[in-house]
DNA sequence: CTAATTTGTAAACCGCCATGACGAAATAGT
DNA sequence: ACTATTTCGTCATGGCGGTTTACAAATTAG
């Protein structure tokens, strides 16, 4: 019984929240979906067992998600053991779902996940948004969810909540887009602009798609470095299964770490940021490519040609990426770091200077590179899931509607 | 009722721990606690209020933290306002007591504080011990460990835990000093060689630093990075209100965060770390001088004295500081930095360059940079109070001893 | 076919906080 | 002075939630 290393206390002093039997209530539910959910069909007992509480009281629990809608009872479970079997639960695939979208610098798309995390419906629409208004964008966006939802409700689900990707940084409110290069966006809050009728939640694609390597990855451990990169390169941090968001909610703008302190000059005031070295434009012009549309792919398709010069850009950029990345990694310990987003296209010819640069400058066993296996798909994945996470920490707040 | 942003969830997928009654109860025995401690004497109502429980929850509460020698009842209030007045509750100062250590490169240090936060009982021992045998440094603060205690115990307290700040890397087990280059100890389990009978915990020097500063400080903020060094320049991560400590416990290694990837050779196998412009043995070898004792205290002297060399390197090591900051800054988004340990005394010297080199490389509001009002006696204090922190944040763990 | 094992549920119980009522102790008003 | 008002602390009652205990149901082992 060793008193717990300093984390983050549960409430801070001055004011903290009570503890309530209800809330005590509220969380054991979340704990039953989470078992559930993580354990694939499962018996009352089991439930109990993993979640250290009685038969009885799950029982009750369960009767209760059942109830909402929430779980479902698929019947007696295939007997292997001695014993009455049990009768397997499930998540409901009937209930709520989440609506995930993604504004993209040449796309839109937006997606239904149900409880259970497969995907139920989709929609895409191609073409540029870079410099477009902001009103028309979120107009077709808009379009596309309404489109979604419809679909939706038709096979039953009905939409728990909608989260937006944006490639840019959002403030700590979850609605207003503070800066999105990309797209040439500052200070707009998307909240007025978005359908209303369910709860809205934005937040950057790095963050969305770190999420989604969280939940969705095999063995993705609950501290780790999500690197991303559209025109600027954002990460995410990943902290014992959370989100560092920091206090304006500008955390991972691992972009404008200084990589070489007498470098040109960057936008934000700096010299020799990342983004100088392995940012799009940068790579573009250290390629001798013009700017233009579907410009990663380009990249991708001249390397895989064996473009020497393609190759050398990508190189550099990985060095860069493995100098900044050194520090992130000195200073948060991670167990290890995963290249997303449209980064995940070029890593063929970045990972081996990256790995090259970090285990070099790092002491001691190496921190792991890995690609994500969601690719770009990742942020409109972790937006969708987002949304279900949420119904699965707090059951009992959509209990009602269903 | 919007769905939180998603934080660390309260228990991650899989094996979770049940929420019973007497967690709750502990929980709340917990907030009560805090509430006064924080808040200086307070009534039962006053207590109920800021916490949100019943005034009968409360004195249920307060009635078994006073059998526990938690709490004390100070008697009636002075009454200002209309009504009965209440009776005063204070955190006691006759009950458990934290010890905190410190083993230094130039001394030992051990001080016991109370509930209250008051420093109850101190030792201190000055030698270097640098290079010396582990053994017979911790006998020797064993011997003042003991020292400390017997006069804790001859003020009417108990001690409850000890923990020890170490200048260097330690294991998540908070036992195992990993590497401490100040001291020459490597892969040491310090959990043998000291006192039992309470429970121990180890912790970097800088981590327990930070904690004095969050505790302790004013008007701190729950999200700051607190800078130390002695020789090699350790930094700690607060965010949330709780320390980040990494995988392995490694996180906050600001000394390696490159500077100029193309600098002088690391031992640590990278090129151009932060140490190498601003760790002490740089430091000294730029300003001329000779390594020797207390060369931190020499350090500031000359440069108060007006030494045009010395001040010269300070500048330089804080413009590195600023670049290596900058860096960090951008990627966790702090509110604030805080320079602390041996660097409080150098400040003067350090902080123009630094703040100038963070101004000027980031976007946006400055993130401030301040000095540490605890100095050198940051990690002692830290120590001492992560005993109490225990106590106020379970105190039923420690209930039955008194 | 019986014994053993496991599941799910129901009834009684206990612990914890909420509610409402009350006496106690102060102030405010007449 | 005396009463009304306000606030504090406590007690009795009640509701809620998980535990304990008991039991029927469903399966395997012998």
């Amino acid at each position: 019984m060793t008193a717990p290393p300093h984390e983050a206390h549960p409430a801070g002093p001055g004011r903290a929240l009570p503890d309530t039997q209800q809330g005590m209530r509220r969380r054991n539910l979340s704990r039953v979906m989470h078992a559930v959910s993580a354990g694939g069909p499962l018996s009352r007992a089991a439930v109990a067992s993993r979640i250290g509480l009685t038969r009885a009281a799950v029982s009750s629990l369960v009767d209760e998600l059942i109830r909402s809608g929430l779980l479902q009872e698929l019947g007696p479970e295939r007997p292997g053991r001695v014993g009455r079997p049990g009768s397997a639960l499930a998540v409901s695939g009937q209930g709520p779902a989440g609506i995930g979208a993604e504004i993209g610098v040449d796309h839109l798309a937006v997606c239904a996940v149900d409880l259970r995390g497969e995907v139920r419906a989709r929609s895409v629409r191609h073409g540029a948004n870079r410099g477009r208004q902001v009103a028309p964008v979120l107009a077709e966006l808009t379009a596309l969810v309404r489109r979604v939802v419809r679909e939706t409700e038709r096979a039953g689900l009905w939409p728990a909540g909608l989260a937006v990707a944006v490639p840019g940084l959002v403030a700590r409110d979850a609605r207003t887009v503070v800066r999105a290069p990309n797209l040439d966006w500052r200070d707009t809050d998307l909240g007025a602009l978005l359908p209303s009728g369910f709860p809205l939640t934005v937040d950057n694609e790095a963050n969305f798609g770190a999420l989604a390597e969280l939940w969705l990855g095999e063995e993705t451990p609950p501290d780790f470095l999500h690197v991303s990169a559209e025109i600027g390169i954002g990460a995410a941090v990943v902290v014992d299964g959370g989100l560092l968001r920091g206090t304006r909610g500008f955390a991972g703008e691992l972009g404008h770490v200084p990589v070489r302190p007498e470098g040109p000059a960057c936008p934000c005031g700096g010299r020799g940021c990342l983004e100088q070295y392995a940012g799009e434009e940068a790579v573009l012009r250290a390629a001798g490519l013009e700017p233009g549309e579907d410009r990663v792919g380009l990249l991708a398709d001249r390397a895989a040609e064996g473009d020497e010069d393609v190759r050398r850009a990508l190189r550099d950029a990985g060095t860069a990426l493995g100098i900044a990345l050194t520090g992130a990694v000195n200073l948060l310990d991670p167990q290890g770091v995963v290249l997303g987003g449209a980064l995940s296209g070029l890593a063929p010819w970045l990972l081996p200077a990256l790995e090259q640069e970090l285990d070099r400058r790092t002491a001691g066993p190496a921190c792991p590179v890995t690609v994500s296996r969601f690719g770009p798909e990742g942020p409109l994945l972790g937006a969708a899931h987002s949304v279900v996470r949420a119904v699965l920490d707090d059951p009992a707040t959509v209990g009602e509607r269903a």
